[in-house]
DNA sequence: CTCAGTGCAAAGGATTTGCATGCCG
DNA sequence: CGGCATGCAAATCCTTTGCACTGAG
């Protein structure tokens, strides 16, 4: 992970990854990435426009994909139908998703390096005689959410 | 995994399950599930379609729906636009994706008992103060297919 | 015979694209 | 000033659905 500790030099890095890709950091773009940064897990198109002030789905997909080609954003998919987007993990740290397969949601959790370590090894091994070139992994788990195994827990008495 | 070791046993399973969801396993269906126990990694409608006797896109999600729902297939979500349908695990053996972002194709792999119960036990861990009750996981391993490192390798002298 | 499965084509929803305008560089 | 980003709306693509027909129990 960068050394992005604030804001500003997220946006710095950022602005220096649209730029070396003939793409400018305007002010809309700058105001998805933070949506994304705020949201801390992947956001569906209609949460990012939810969260931006009257973006049009034409200019959130379009910069969306901007951002993708500037290694700045990333696409993940879930169950749903909507594709889900996040920044990308060299900027914001390696992660993976924890999926609840009753509502969908997605949250972001991290795993013990030293598993991050053993599974890197094990995807070495495994892809090894398939001549294919391991450069990264996401890892998903899937289960239910505190909320769906519950539901009074949200009622607030218990 | 069962002991689907033969086609047939497969079959019956498969139609054990259909059967115990008031759904009938057709000729149809049959043949859909033995194009993808055929292909032995996540097919997209447009490959199912392929490599059917004509069969209409419609009748393919009809029956895929119904295969998910019986607990016989499972969806996939690859890099691409199209979704991906394979085989329950269960039925198959569980195993993980390789998945090549040059060009997107998706292949299985089997990873270590050992690791994957390391795995279990470290998303146990990592999700328990979230109150999440992990029920399974998927990997994707990325990177870049053999075909893709070395394109001459296809031309047969490689 | 009766109901579920199939096929066709249209509908529905997510994502992409064309074109005119406004803003950044 | 010139080119890129933006907005709107139509287009496109994947997926689902309605309806009539055919096949299985």
């Amino acid at each position: 992970m960068l050394d992005t500790g604030t804001d500003d030099q997220l946006h710095e890095e950022i602005g220096r990854r649209l730029t070396s890709h003939d793409q400018r950091y305007t002010s809309g773009r700058r105001a998805l990435v933070g949506v994304l940064a705020a949201a801390g897990r992947p956001l569906t198109i209609p949460e990012v426009i939810d969260r931006g002030e009257g973006v049009p789905q034409s200019t959130a997909y379009r910069n969306l994909t901007v951002l993708i080609e500037a290694g700045v954003a990333r696409r993940v998919t879930g169950s749903d139908v909507h594709g889900r987007f996040e920044l990308a993990e060299d900027l914001t740290g390696h992660h993976h998703h924890v999926i609840c397969t009753t509502c969908g949601t997605v949250t972001d959790v991290h795993v013990a390096p030293r598993l991050e370590q053993a599974l890197e090894a094990a995807a070495e091994a495994a892809t090894a005689d398939l001549g294919f070139e391991v450069s990264g992994h996401t890892i998903d788990l899937l289960g239910t959410c505190a909320a769906c195994r519950c539901p009074s827990a949200l009622s607030g008495t218990g």
